[in-house]
RNA sequence: GCGCCUGUAGCUCAGCGGAUAGAGCACUAGCCUCCGGAGCUAGGGGCCACAGGUUCAAAUCCUGUCAGGCGCACCA
């Protein structure tokens, strides 16, 4: 993304600004006690008649100064100097809730906001330029990517692209482990695959990987070396084995990320930590700043001083060292390469290295904070209503690649963020792939793509589409045009928020919310005239909805009205654009 | 046994201190001669697991109970 543009929270930065100039006078003029200005914050209320924000400061400050909240909802009233510029009502509810419905003037130039920002709209400084690694997938080279991989790179890649939309520089990063146990079994697994491809007798290891593409990772290693490594020495074959495997399976998995669109800046391979030294580096450090001591023969990391429960051990009796230890070294490297934040995107079935991870970051002399572990939890595909079993150990399960190839990268993409990361998702395949308003992925894309029909047809008519500065907005009066402004003005925070809390779904929920609210003018309103020949006699067509209907007749489509619901129809598609890119996915103008 | 997460409409889930708790699916009843029906309208449906507490205000915070998931390796 990159480039500069910031937008901004024009309407709520006005009300907010009206909010606390009318603290700050009211407490210069004795009528409140409060010494530091309380911050103030905007609630969207539940119904329209209430106005387009509420506020309850008054109901906070009712017990410090003593009053009854409606009181001090009085004051804070009667200190709104620019009340007039700003709001067209501001009234006090029940207990003391402050409702403000701003004036339309103030709603129209949201429109003109994202004329201006285009692309930047919802863009924000709230990185401030820090530096931020994030990795995700990190999926051993052992077999293709499962859907539970495709959930994390769908989330990863999703809250990458909203920290950089919020002002932070990411870095995406794969790690690959590329050593340890499990890929020596890899090199067995596919070893005894080959003597058996070549009637050699072979013992398959009980914990090998079973999965029928070990036979066909056999078979290209044969392609490759020919049947040479018959009468090599076992161990040799089987190291040549691990590598070919290993190459052709990172291969694999990037080749499977790239169909689904998701590309890291840089793989970092856990192997390199060990020919480089860099483990055993980092372990000597350990060591003299006391952290690390020997018992039982093995040498343990003293995680328990740093929050954990208890000790770890980061080399095994025998000598290896544990993942741990690489995993040390590597956040090590990670917090040395000069990030302001590291984020890890875990299985949730890993929740339990938290607390050592912290412990790693701490023992370096980093607040642990500087370490985010977003965890994402399992998958479970649905068919027909069915639960598709799968079954790791056996080799038995649906990989990311058949999923993608099946429903398509957005569908995917989408189905992943639908829920918030760390909560177990349901994935209907059969929904993923219907072409309908119940689809959630068409439903939002299909708002995208009518907007860009109406301009076809706008253009075969030769009806400008107009910029919102070249447009009468004030022609805009209904409470649906409104309501789609009014929307469109919260998607800056929507991101804000989201990236903050690295919850990528809540863009996804707004941008379902938008397409809803575009999908119902749409019906209800027109939006060129109607072709004059094509027009009925009582101008009603298909709609039959009373009310809608009598909203349609009423409706006079002037040229100025005409050219102002397209100049509205371009920033709600500007905005389903960006949003859609904040989460990876396409914007189609047909489909 | 200990720790973490989750219990909200029939189902899948939002909401996580504010006013009569929302959405999608499913269900019921409607809607294609006009800008793409890949769409829209209306309706029923809830002691927000349970019990206490904090608060002017609790689905939301705290404590306990119950239920489910996941962890508790010198495996990754």
């Amino acid at each position: 993304m990159g480039e500069s543009g910031v937008s901004r929270d024009i309407v709520q930065e006005k009300v907010i600004d009206a909010l606390q100039d009318a603290l700050q006078q009211a407490k210069r003029r004795g009528q409140l006690k409060i010494e530091a200005l309380p911050s103030v914050t905007l609630d969207q209320p539940k119904r329209p008649e209430w106005g387009d924000f509420a506020n309850t400061v008054a109901m906070t400050l009712a017990s410090s100064e003593q009053r009854a909240p409606h009181d001090v909802a009085q004051i804070i009233l009667e200190n709104m100097a620019q009340r007039e510029a700003i709001f067209d009502r501001v009234e006090i509810a029940r207990p003391g809730f402050l409702n403000m419905t701003v004036k339309r003037d103030l709603w129209l130039q949201v429109l003109s906001e994202i004329e201006a920002q285009g692309e930047a709209y919802g863009r924000a400084d709230l990185g401030k330029g820090r530096r931020v690694l994030i990795e995700y997938v990190s999926a051993n080279p052992t077999g293709p990517l499962h859907v539970g991989h495709g959930r994390g790179a769908a989330v990863g890649q999703a809250m990458a692209r909203l920290l950089a939309a919020v002002g932070f520089d990411v870095v995406q990063e794969y790690y690959v482990n590329d050593a340890g146990r499990q890929m020596k079994l890899l090199g067995t697994s596919v070893y005894a695959r080959y003597l058996e491809q070549n009637g050699r007798a072979a013992t398959f290891p009980e914990e090998g990987y079973h999965g029928a593409y070990i036979a066909a990772v056999a078979a290209h290693v044969q392609e490759r070396v020919g049947t040479t490594l018959l009468d090599a020495p076992p161990e040799q074959a089987e190291q040549r084995c691990r590598d070919l495997a290993q190459e052709e399976l990172l291969g694999l998995i990037r080749k499977d990320l790239q169909a689904f669109g998701i590309e890291f800046d840089a793989w970092f391979s856990e192997a390199s930590l060990m020919s480089s030294g860099a483990v055993r580096q980092v372990l000597d450090d350990l060591t003299q700043r006391g952290l690390l001591f020997e018992q039982d023969g093995a040498l343990w990391f003293r995680s328990s001083s740093f929050g954990d429960e208890k000790d770890r051990v980061v080399r095994k009796q025998e000598g290896d060292y544990t993942y741990l230890a690489s995993d040390i070294a590597y956040h090590r490297d990670k917090l040395m390469r000069g990030y302001d934040l590291l984020i890890d995107v875990w299985g949730a079935d890993h929740h339990g290295y938290i607390p050592r991870m912290e412990a790693v970051v701490q023992a370096f002399g980093y607040p642990k904070d500087r370490l985010r572990v977003v965890l994402v939890q399992m998958v479970s595909l649905m068919r027909a209503g069915q639960k598709v079993e799968m079954s790791k150990r056996a080799g038995e399960f649906i990989t990311l690649r058949e999923v993608v190839d099946e429903v398509g990268a957005d569908a995917a993409k989408f189905f992943f963020l639908m829920r918030r990361s760390d909560t177990h998702l349901d994935f209907d395949l059969d929904l993923a792939k219907q072409r309908s308003a119940d689809n959630p992925v068409y439903y939002v894309q299909y708002a995208h793509a009518r907007i860009a029909s109406l301009y076809r047809v706008a253009e075969a008519r030769g009806i400008r589409v107009p910029k919102p500065s070249e447009a009468d907005l004030s022609l805009l009066t209904d409470a649906d045009e409104f309501g789609l402004i009014r929307k469109l003005a919260a998607y800056p925070s929507v991101v804000r928020a989201s990236a903050e809390a690295l919850e990528p779904h809540r863009l996804t929920f707004y941008l379902q919310e938008l397409a809803g609210l575009l999908h119902t003018f749409y019906y209800k309103h027109r939006i060129m005239p109607p072709a004059v020949e094509a027009e009925a006699p009582d101008g009603q067509g298909f709609v039959t909805d009373a009310a809608a209907l009598s909203v349609r007749q009423r409706e006079e489509m002037t040229p100025g009205l005409t050219a102002a619901r397209l100049a509205l129809m371009r920033e709600v598609q500007q905005v389903l654009r960006n949003g859609l890119a904040l989460l990876g996915l396409s914007a189609p103008d047909r489909m």
